[in-house]
Parts: structure tokens; C-alpha cells; sequence
DNA sequence: CCTCGTCTG
């Protein structure tokens, strides 16, 4: 091959990213510009996956699925629907999809096809995410979109009749809707023997992937279809570009993470040549310790460490904030990023040598007994180590040290984490699939089983909204209404009662609130300030009404950003909850709701809360001083979460959206009710109990 | 009397 970089010519251009990140050029990186077609043509010649071109397209068109082993640098998500297409998959007006499952992938990969093949983007190469659709029916032939989109469109085509092929990139993550997508696929498959899975995994999930889509025991079966299609999944592996990295155990185990984390970056900044450091660790505490304790460091020595720039990198640090992190040190100074895992598989950092691994992170874990779901720190599996590790090598040889110890890692470490579809609550995940008419859920043919007990307690709470009937059926019309909105269940439960209610304006709002992380910027330092500034819109009846004074006073100050700031409400949640709010309405307006506002009358709204989140009521302990609550469900201990407006106001019966829990569990988003509006909203549920409402 | 890993429709 003579298609080797040489020093002085061009500067090859890093193409995707691999792990379904997002690259970020700095500033410095040359732009695309400059490139004929012809050097493109070059470039994608040179990506290791180009080797496999005739290869990938033999077992695509021999067997039903194909499962693509790519590693980083490949090349595979960009070139391989290119390849597909070239071959005549799209011809007849057919359509290549490739799944994501961030949008933000969806985005980056698409414009880099659509600039490799010289068309524009929304034409023969278009990107599906929500609310944003560039697509052009009938002339769009390769399309990107996310797991979660995909989904969505089987609900109006079950079979996907549009596509030919579809690859589901990043399949090793194991998101619920790329698992949930999975099993659709597979049963798909059965009744279109013309459609072509490709599925893209890491190297340690391949082989269960095959095992998943080895459909049938029976041998006949399995070796080939009509037109002589093989049933077997195909395996192939694509080596990638990335540089070899030496591995650093830690010798003996250590006692504190955090610890032995910032030692080890100071002394790879004493001995090491220059390059960037990539720290994990698993959230914002122990984030904010270790920058403070770098930052001490960089203070008090004078000689070394003082070339050192730490910056913090989490989801909930503010916009400006975050993009510190992809400007380049200046010369001489070194660039310490300390991490969630958001760098692990969501954003990428050019010019990082060094990792620094602590060996957890924050993990979703459901009890479907008491229904909460709790958030812990728990040891990551060797897949996720080995992802970790792959950030140091992608520039020039890194190093990555973790700290723990080999022994622990070869015997302890489990091969895989859990799938996030057995560490969560599975209403949405029934919603959709008894929207899509799989009856059996019980039965449903998954990549990866959830408890029965998980399952059992999705169908209750659906049952109890008044979603399924007796024999688990979609009621009609409401549970119909409630598939089709694409929020949790009890939000759009909640959303479908407003109608009646006639206060659905008002319930948009706050459904669209609810949906989104937080609405109000909260830090450290200004604690009291934000206290003061969120009892400017504080309503006695509880958080729901305060979100809906936020919004009013939001759109009378002219959608400013400024009065956002002054405020110490997050703008870009704004922005989002307008978005999330349009849709709603439009689909609101499609599954024939009402809308109409309740002109401030906010019994109305409280009423409409109550309809979806009735089953997470609960009543002030008579005699509690310490603000105790109890499920009227479970009789669980709950506290009003201190980040309530109605913290130590403490009505004596209230209802909330959600529990995070810590040392206690704590309401997040609560509002007061009457108590007779339970027995209202949901007789069948609260009539069970022996005397809830005494 | 105190906080929240990351995503998605």
C-alpha cells in the first residue's frame, strides 16, 4: 500500500470516533477545506476497515446478520453504510439505517459521510434525532438516526420495510433501547429474510451478540434459508488505529481512590514526558476533592506541579465550563481533565497520553420490590477498563495506570458490566413493546433478560394507570395516548388527565420540566443566593406550580438569557423545555387532547399531578419531627429532598416525581394534594389497601 | 438540613 502519511504532506484528519464519541477539533486542527475529492477518496482508502470492503459485502449479502468487531480507528461506522450503498443496497428506493445511541454521534457521523460523498446533508445522506429530522423521503437513502428513533418508527412500520440493511453501531454498550431494538430486530428477521442486520461490537460482547442472533437450535434452520442465505451470524474483525498503551497496576490495593488518583497524576507530571492526563473517577464529589486537592498541590510546591491546568469534566458542569476542556495547554503547561465517565464513550479529548483509572463509577441500580431505583459506586468491568485504557493511545503511545491491582483484574473484574435493561425500571420499555403488539412480554426474546420480578412490577404500575386491562392489553383509548408520548408513563398519564382537567397548558409545562434534568443552575459557593433566587418563584402548593412561575417569568422577560443568569436558571434547559414543549403539544394535539389553560386555577393542575403520580403519595408522620414521611404504598421513610421548595414546610400530604437516595431516601418535586383525589384518580389502587387514607 | 453516572423518545 503506498497510501502511508508522510511528515510534511497534508495532516491525515481523524475521521470518526470509534466509541460513538464526538471528536472536537481545536482550534489548531486544520479544517476540511482544503480536500479535493480526491485526497478524500485517499483518505478513506487508508482506514484499515477498506481492507475488509469485499469482505464485509460478501457476508452482508450472504448472511442475515453480520457482527462487526471494529476497534478504534477503524473506520467502520463511517465507511461501512458507504460501502453498502455502493453495492446497490439502496437501489428501488430502499433505505441503509445506522443506529447511535447518542444524538450527538447521530450528528458528527452523518456530516462526515455527507462530506466524504460530496452531497448535502438532508438529501441522499440525512440524520434522524428527535426534533430534528433532516431526511427527505423518497431521495434519502443512507440514514443515521439513534436506537431511540428507530424504535419510535416501528411503531407506525413494525417491519421496517423501508430499510435493507440496518447497522446497529455501538451495540456493546448495552443501552435498553439498543437491547430493546435488538429483540425486535431479531423477530423481524423471521418474517423479512431481504433485510440485513449488521450489528457493531466491541470484542467482548461478540460472541454473545452471535449467540443471540444464533436463531434456532435446529441445524436445518440455522444453515440456510431460501436463496441460500446462511442463518449463522458472521464475525468479522477489524484491527484499528489506535497505539499501543502499557498498563500500570497499582501494587497493593488501595485504600482511598480519590487518594491515590491525585498522586499518581502528580507523579506523571514529575516523571513523565508532556501530554495530557485523563482522569476517571465516578461523579461530581469526588471530582471536585481531587481538583481541590490538585489545585492545593499546584499552590503550595513551587517546583513542578505549577505547569499543571486541572480541569473538571461532568454533564452537570455548566456549558462554558465544559468546554474548557478541548482548548489545548499552552506551551509548557500540562492538561489534567478529571472525569465522569462522560469521556469514557460520549466526549473525546485529542492529546491525551496519560490515563489514570481509579476503577468505578456511578452505576443505576432498581429494586423492583421497593420500586427506587438508587444510584452507587461500584466497580466498572474489564470492558470498561479496556475503554478507559484505548483514551491514552489515540494520538501516540500512552500509558495507563489503574489503580488496582492485576490480580484484582484478571480474577475479580467481571468480563462485562450489566446491561442498563437489568438495572432499571421497565414501564417505558413494556409501554413500547405492547405498543408494538408483543403480547408476551414475559416471553420476549431479549440479548438480555430482565428479572421477572422487574417485570411483573412494570405491569402493575401500568395496570394501575389505567394503560393495560385485565389481560395486559393496551387500553383504549388511554393507553394507546400514552405510547404514543414519548415520556415516562406516569408524565404522560398525568398529561392525558390535564385534558379533562382542563389545565393540559399548564400540564405541558410541567411535563416538559419533569423530563429534563434540572432546570436550575445550583453550585457550591453560591448556595444561598440560589435559595434566594428560587423563593422568587416558590409556590406554597409545591415544586410543579414554582416550575410553571419559572416558565411564565421566563417568556415575559422575552426568553433572555440574561434574566436566566440572574436567576440561577440554566438557559439551555429553557431552551430545551420550549423544544420538549412544542412536541408535546403537537402530539397532544394528534391524539386529540384538549388544550386549554386553567387560568391560575391551580387545584386544577395539583388534580392532574395526582392522575399520573398517585402511587408515590405519601402522608407526614403524625408525631414526626424531623419531617419523616411514608409511601402510602410501601410505608417507606421518605424526605422532602432539601432542593424542594416545600424543605421543612412539610404539608401533610404530598406526591412526588421522583426519589434520589443518599443517606435517606428524598422526594425530588413535590406537591401538596388532598388526599380524597387519590381515591379519585386510581379506586382500584388505593381500594386494596386496609385503610390507606385514615 | 443537603445533591445528581451517562443517555434517549
Amino acid at each position: 500500500m503506498s497510501g502511508f502519511w508522510k511528515p510534511g504532506t497534508e495532516k491525515p484528519r481523524l475521521v470518526d470516533d470509534e466509541e460513538g464519541g464526538v471528536l472536537f477539533f481545536s482550534a489548531s486542527a486544520s479544517s476540511s477545506s482544503g480536500y479535493g475529492y480526491a485526497s478524500m477518496e485517499k483518505q478513506r482508502q487508508r482506514l484499515p476497515v477498506y481492507k475488509y470492503r469485499t469482505a464485509i459485502l460478501y457476508l452482508v449479502e450472504t448472511h442475515a446478520t453480520t457482527i462487526i468487531v471494529g476497534e478504534t480507528g477503524s473506520g467502520k461506522t463511517t465507511q461501512i453504510p458507504q460501502y453498502i450503498k455502493e453495492a446497490g443496497w439502496t437501489d428501488g428506493g430502499r433505505v441503509i439505517a445506522c443506529t447511535q445511541p447518542r444524538r450527538l454521534a447521530v450528528q458528527a457521523v452523518a456530516s462526515r459521510v455527507v462530506e466524504e460523498m460530496g452531497v448535502k446533508l438532508g438529501e441522499e445522506v440525512g440524520y434522524t434525532i428527535r426534533f430534528e429530522d433532516l431526511t427527505k423521503p423518497d431521495v434519502t437513502a443512507v440514514k443515521f438516526l439513534t436506537d431511540g428513533v428507530l424504535l419510535r418508527e416501528m411503531m407506525d412500520d413494525p417491519l421496517l420495510t423501508k430499510y435493507s440493511v440496518i447497522m446497529v453501531d455501538e451495540a456493546h454498550e448495552r443501552s435498553i433501547s439498543t437491547d430493546i431494538l435488538l429483540g425486535l430486530l431479531k423477530k423481524i428477521q423471521r418474517r423479512r429474510p431481504d433485510l440485513r442486520l449488521i450489528i457493531s461490537s466491541a470484542t467482548i460482547e461478540a460472541k454473545s451478540m452471535a449467540d443471540f442472533f444464533r436463531t434456532s437450535k435446529k441445524r436445518r434452520e440455522l444453515k440456510s434459508m431460501e436463496g441460500g442465505l446462511l442463518m449463522e451470524p458472521a464475525i468479522l474483525s477489524v484491527e484499528g488505529r489506535g497505539f499501543n498503551v502499557e498498563i500500570n497496576y497499582a501494587e497493593e490495593p488501595v485504600p482511598d481512590y480519590v487518594q491515590a488518583t491525585v498522586s499518581t497524576v502528580l507523579l506523571i507530571h514529575e516523571q513523565e514526558p508532556s501530554g495530557d492526563i485523563l482522569v476517571f473517577l465516578t461523579g461530581q464529589d469526588d471530582i471536585d476533592a481531587s481538583v481541590q486537592l490538585l489545585n492545593e498541590e499546584t499552590q503550595t510546591s513551587r517546583k513542578n506541579s505549577s505547569g499543571l491546568i486541572i480541569l473538571p469534566l461532568y454533564s452537570g458542569l455548566p456549558r462554558a465550563e465544559q468546554e474548557l476542556v478541548f482548548s489545548p495547554a499552552p506551551r509548557g503547561k500540562r492538561k489534567v481533565v478529571v472525569s465522569t465517565n462522560i469521556a469514557e464513550t460520549s466526549i473525546t479529548l485529542e492529546g491525551i497520553v496519560y490515563v489514570v483509572d481509579s476503577g468505578f463509577s456511578k452505576q443505576r441500580f432498581y429494586n423492583p420490590i421497593s420500586d427506587i431505583e438508587n444510584l452507587v459506586v461500584a466497580p466498572i468491568s474489564k470492558a470498561s477498563a479496556r475503554q478507559r485504557t484505548g483514551r491514552a493511545g489515540r494520538v501516540r503511545p500512552g500509558k495507563c495506570y489503574r489503580m488496582y491491582t492485576e490480580e484484582y483484574y484478571i480474577k475479580d473484574m467481571p468480563d462485562e458490566g450489566i446491561p442498563e435493561i437489568q438495572r432499571s425500571n421497565l414501564v417505558s420499555c413494556v409501554i413500547q413493546l405492547k405498543a408494538l403488539g408483543i403480547d408476551n412480554i414475559l416471553g420476549f426474546d431479549w440479548p438480555a433478560s430482565p428479572s421477572p420480578e422487574a417485570m411483573i412490577r412494570a405491569l402493575e404500575v401500568l395496570y394501575s394507570l389505567g394503560v393495560l386491562d385485565d389481560d395486559a392489553k393496551l387500553t383504549s383509548p388511554t393507553g394507546f395516548q400514552v405510547a404514543e408520548i414519548p415520556l415516562d408513563p406516569m408524565i404522560s398519564k398525568m398529561l392525558i388527565a390535564s385534558s379533562q382537567c382542563g389545565c393540559s397548558e399548564e400540564i405541558i409545562t410541567i411535563a416538559a420540566v419533569l423530563s429534563i434534568q434540572s432546570i436550575w443552575i445550583s453550585g457550591r459557593g453560591i448556595q444561598r443566593e440560589f435559595d434566594e433566587a428560587k423563593l422568587r418563584f416558590a409556590a406554597a402548593e409545591g415544586d410543579h406550580v414554582t416550575f410553571l412561575n419559572v416558565y411564565k417569568a421566563f417568556l415575559q422577560s422575552g426568553k433572555s438569557s440574561q434574566w436566566c443568569h440572574k436567576n440561577h436558571v440554566n438557559y439551555h434547559a429553557m431552551r430545551k423545555v420550549l423544544e420538549v414543549r412544542e412536541q408535546l403539544k403537537r402530539i397532544a394535539q394528534r391524539i386529540g387532547l384538549v388544550l386549554k389553560s386553567c387560568e391560575g386555577d391551580m387545584r386544577a393542575v395539583r388534580k392532574a399531578v395526582t392522575s399520573g403520580f398517585f402511587a408515590n403519595a405519601c402522608r407526614l408522620e403524625a408525631y414526626s419531627n424531623d419531617g419523616m414521611y411514608k409511601t402510602i404504598r410501601g410505608s417507606q421513610e421518605v424526605y422532602i429532598h432539601p432542593s424542594s421548595v416545600l424543605f421543612r414546610v412539610n404539608p401533610k400530604w404530598v406526591i412526588y416525581s421522583s426519589l434520589v437516595s443518599t443517606d435517606k431516601q428524598y422526594m425530588r418535586n413535590v406537591i401538596s394534594i388532598d388526599p380524597s383525589w387519590l381515591l379519585e384518580a386510581a379506586p382500584q389502587f388505593y381500594q386494596q389497601r386496609p385503610n390507606p387514607l385514615h
